[in-house]
DNA sequence: TTAAAGGTTAGAGCGCACTCTAAGTCAAGC
DNA sequence: GCTTGACTTAGAGTGCGCTCTAACCTTTAA
């Protein structure tokens, strides 16, 4: 009834590698793994369930540490405490909100140079099939491009 | 007139550490910087330009490796071949707007998580207010939480 | 029955991006 | 003259998150 997995099964559903999964078991982002009479390891679906969301939290740049917190917080108290669960998971919203808006920023410099470069590359080829009145060398004002 | 600055003070306007700025040179993300008489570093206007758009790159994740080929470009080719230098900026584009992409995929998981957590805190608020009629343990239902 | 495929562990190694250390030089102020 | 503090270098060390290795065990299919 309950689909025990593989971890080589857990794996290909999770995108992580069977060294990943055993790393994470290893340091206690995952509760020690039900085991098949010959010692290896069968994940159930909450296991499964638990892993995908772990691997939200990485995907979003939680730091190892705070995924541990977090593990701890659902082992210790699973049926209360929700409100420090929750609380860790609204400030690590703020920052990857934080980190989005710091990339979008950034993002918008590095548009402006695209821009710059695609208006030098126009201008360069016009002065190539007009015959050149200029020297197009003083197309670039420093090295700072 | 230009004003020639000290790694102190670029550490400071840009956020890098002296070290990092050191770092990067010896990697050449930064051409080699023009020294006082007595063998210190002497930054120019343009310099800091640059560190600060190698900076853009860095904080929107560029890997060191793609930094160093595109400083590579800058240098060998200052006044042209800007098709190429385009072509990365523009790829990495793609690959930072992808991140972004993900990063609020995950984070719509996460948030439906807190939201998940308010409720349970609102219901386990309103059974303590109110004699419990049926046993709030009920609420969790597994360990998936 | 035997080979291949997949599992186990403890522990070492790796790539990245810094970050620091040690030993020395140099300029300014007391 | 001497101390203080900012600078220099080459090279070692750090923290993170895996990733791999070696030696061994189990299951499965031919």
């Amino acid at each position: 009834m309950e689909p025990e997995l593989t971890i080589q099964q857990v794996a290909q559903a999770t995108g992580l590698s069977v060294h990943t999964l055993r790393y994470y078991e290893r340091c206690d982002l995952i509760a020690p793994i039900g085991r098949s009479t010959s010692g290896h390891r069968r994940y159930s679906a909450n296991d499964l369930r638990w892993i995908e969301f772990l691997n939200k939290l990485r995907l979003t740049g939680m730091p190892i540490r705070q995924m541990q917190q977090y593990a701890e917080l659902v082992r210790s108290q699973p049926d209360s405490g929700f409100h420090r669960r929750r609380q860790m998971l609204e400030s690590h919203r703020e920052a990857v909100l934080a980190q989005i808006q710091q990339l979008q920023d950034n993002l918008a410099v590095i548009d402006w140079k695209i821009q710059h470069y695609s208006e030098l590359e126009v201008t360069l080829n016009d002065s190539l099939k007009t015959p050149p009145q200029t020297h197009w060398r003083s197309l670039s004002k420093g090295e700072s491009a």
